[in-house]
DNA sequence: TGTTTGCATTGATGTGAATCAACCAATCAT
DNA sequence: ATGATTGGTTGATTCACATCAATGCAAACA
């Protein structure tokens, strides 16, 4: 084997590991030296990927590890008893799924897959274990977990003060940044999740969504076919929506 | 000094510290033994008490401490730039305060007293230093932050779905339920927070709230009298708020 | 004791978004 | 291809709650 082909081989396998991947700034690794991040990925497991639809976990379950979104989309959402859906967070690359139930050790909501989907898997008590040994570790899933905190903090601000518009133009900024953030286009991406998902996320009835994106369309602020988003004007729509964010919450922005 | 005079003294020390605290099984120390409730006890600050209206954090401000209602009881909001501010949450004894900031080393909103209030204060850094030495620390930091981001999902849930009716009800509940927690009435209990406060938390008019009240008592299910509130039917209150929570989430339910 | 001030309640009116209903486009099944 | 199903858009109507406005009422003060 050339010396070429087995630094490809080990490209390749650091892609798949911890120290190659890619949303290592974002993720649990971060303020890990090397030889701490091999520790955190031996607790690490991937599976082979999910597809829409498929459960992460279901409301009820006995909590034992977290996940986290290696590429796709996941939302999480809980089912009242009239089995009424509700959403109640979207995560994208990078972010950490499962947290709401470390506290009980119960799942107190469902997280579905909403495109293919890869996650890594990672046993809480393990994390745990390996956090008590390295600092920067636990300092880094605190972080992650007020990170939530803040967000949530955000979304409740949001939903109690603001109309429509001002709630579908944080929640397009919010993708915006996060997917700016993850190396992708801020201006153009693709909505995994459908219009009925966004409404229930935003406390908003479908058809609400949609008028305002056709008013945010007409306003030309963006372009809006199905499930592509192209945004034209995020200043102004930063004018509508980021108000509430401002000097506070940077809403949605489950990212470190 | 009789042997009796030392013991009430003694006793008295405990009281301030974490060791006597009643609050103990509800706050960080749950989990540790006796010799490092000491090593924690020996990183927290008493103060003397605040009152209505004192600040703990002002959003904007630099993040060093958490903040733990030792009694009485504290609100969080956030200021929009146009200056109306918005709750995003009640602290009642044993809850932590300030780990929306944990993420950015800024405090995202301002913390202000409703009452006469005893708060423990935690040099976050401390903390983070005796976790790592003891890992049931760590266990409960990472609980009670669970807790937290668990709550705040119940909130936007029901934010995002629920009538005005079902919001107070929900909101009485969770109150009620905090308080017998902490050893108090479930039935009786008086509300620091006045109803332009309850409003701003639930998303609603200050007259809605009064509203709401008012059909709650004509049909029997309280009596609120100003700030004090008996409950007269919970089972009724919980049939009404108690929907969005059943299996789910205990709204709002900060204790471990 | 009367006056002020701030909070809470109650009533009248207006409105933003939900609901109801139709329609269209895209995907799926036959 | 063709009908059926699903997701999205648009219009008409309704309704829950916000807003506007007045009044009540208790604590704080002169």
């Amino acid at each position: 084997m050339s010396n070429n082909q087995s630094s490809i081989i080990s490209l390749l396998k650091d892609r798949a590991s911890c120290k190659g991947c890619g949303l290592a700034s974002l993720c649990l690794p971060v303020g890990l030296i090397e030889n701490d991040i091999d520790k955190l990925n031996a607790i690490v497991t991937r599976n082979t990927p999910y597809h829409r639809g498929d459960m992460l976990y279901n409301q009820g379950e006995a909590f034992s590890q977290i996940y986290i979104v290696k590429s796709g989309s996941v939302k999480a959402y809980y089912e009242d008893k009239d089995g009424n859906e509700h959403v109640v967070g979207f995560f994208l690359p990078g972010e950490l799924i499962g947290l709401e139930a470390i506290h009980t050790g119960v799942h107190s909501c469902s997280a579905a897959v909403l495109e293919t989907t890869a996650a890594c898997e990672v046993p809480f008590e393990d994390l745990e274990k390996l956090s008590s040994e390295l600092p920067s570790l636990q300092h880094q899933l605190l972080r992650l977990l007020s990170r939530e905190v803040h967000n949530d903090c955000g979304m409740v601000a949001l939903l109690g003060n603001n109309s429509a518009e001002e709630r579908v133009a944080a929640f397009l900024i919010s993708l915006s940044t996060r997917f700016h953030q993850r190396g992708l286009s801020a201006n153009e991406f693709h909505l995994s999740m459908s219009r009925a998902e966004i409404a229930s996320f935003l406390g908003l009835a479908v058809e609400t969504v949609s008028r305002t994106f056709s008013r945010f369309q007409d306003k030309g602020l963006l372009e809006a076919e199905r499930k592509s988003i192209k945004i034209l004007d995020i200043e102004a729509l930063n004018e509508i929506g980021g108000l509430c964010a401002s000097t506070a919450f940077q809403l949605g922005q489950k990212q470190a």
